[in-house]
DNA sequence: TGAACATGTGAACAATCGCTCATACGTTCC
DNA sequence: GGAACGTATGAGCGATTGTTCACATGTTCA
C-alpha cells in the first residue's frame, strides 16, 4: 500500500492527465475516503476469512461449540495447523475460547461474522449474466 | 485443504480420542457443513478482498465511477498495479468495466460487497472488552 | 497512417502465508 | 511427583501474493 499523494491534478482538461473526472469532484472523492486505519482492519479481517481452511472451521464453529482436537478430526487437519489458525482467529476475535479441563472449546465470538458469510454467498450465487467491455455513451 | 475423512471415531467417550462430543452430534454436524464448492467461493471472495489496495480501490469506486489513470492517481499507485488488481477484481465480478473512448471506467458490480465492507466495519469496531482464556463450568 | 495516450499483461522478485515437525506448556489422574 | 493427554508455539520450507518493469494492445486525432 503506497502513501496517498498530498497534491493531485493540475488541469480541468477532460484527457486523463491528471484527472479525468473534474478535479473538485474527485478532491472531494478524496475526502471521503475510508481512513487508513479503516482499510487496514477491514483488510485483514477479510484477509483472514480468505483462507479455506479458515472458512471451514469458521463454518463449523458457527454450528457447534468445538475443541481443537474435534475440529481437526472433523476437518481432517492436524492439530497443530488447527491450533494455529484458531489463534489467529482468536487475536482478531472471530472466534472465543472457554477451557473445560485440559480442553479448549472454541466458538464463534461475533455474530456478524455468519452475516458476513451469508451476505457473501449471496454475491458468489448471484446469476452471471455479465458481458465482457461494453462501449456505452460515446 | 485436507480431505474430509470418511469415517470419524469408534467411541463414545468423554475424552478426545477420537471425539470429546457426542459422536452422533459430530456425524450430524459434518453432514450439516459447507460443500467445497461453497468454501471455494467465499474463501476466494474473501481472499480478494482481503488486501489494502484492493479495499481502497472498492471504497473509491463505492463512491464513484473512475477510470484507470484517476485510481492511480488517487490512490498513489502505478497504473500498471491498478490495473493487475482491477483484473482480479474484475474476475470476480466486484467490479464492472465501461469503455468510453480510449478510457475504461470501472464501477462497482455488486451491492452486496458495500454490505459486506459495513458488516466488517462492525465487527472491527466493537468494543473489545474481551479477557484472554477463562476457566468455566469444570 | 503514425504518433500519443490509456490500459492490459507476462516475467521476475521480495514478502507473506499455511503447513509440518519438534518441542513446550498446562491440566488430570495415578 | 510423574506419566498421559490436549493444546500452544517457534523454526523452517514450499507455495502463493503484490508489485515493478518492459512491452503489447487498442483507441483517438492529426
Amino acid at each position: 500500500m503506497a502513501e496517498i499523494p498530498s497534491v493531485v491534478g493540475e488541469s480541468g482538461t477532460e484527457t486523463c492527465e491528471v484527472f479525468h473526472v473534474d478535479r473538485r469532484r474527485v478532491l472531494k472523492l478524496r475526502r471521503t475516503l475510508m481512513t487508513p486505519d479503516a482499510i487496514a482492519a477491514l483488510s485483514e479481517t477479510f484477509k483472514l476469512l480468505g483462507d479455506g481452511t479458515r472458512v471451514r472451521i469458521l463454518d463449523a464453529l458457527s454450528k457447534e461449540e468445538l475443541c481443537v482436537c474435534d475440529l481437526a478430526t472433523l476437518l481432517g487437519l492436524s492439530e497443530s495447523a488447527v491450533s494455529h489458525q484458531l489463534r489467529l482467529l482468536r487475536g482478531m476475535r472471530l472466534v472465543r475460547a472457554r477451557r473445560a479441563g485440559r480442553m479448549i472449546f472454541y466458538a464463534m465470538d461475533d455474530t456478524h461474522i455468519t452475516g458476513l458469510f451469508r451476505q457473501a454467498l449471496e454475491h458468489v450465487q448471484e446469476p452471471r449474466g455479465r458481458r465482457a467491455i461494453v462501449s456505452s455513451s460515446d
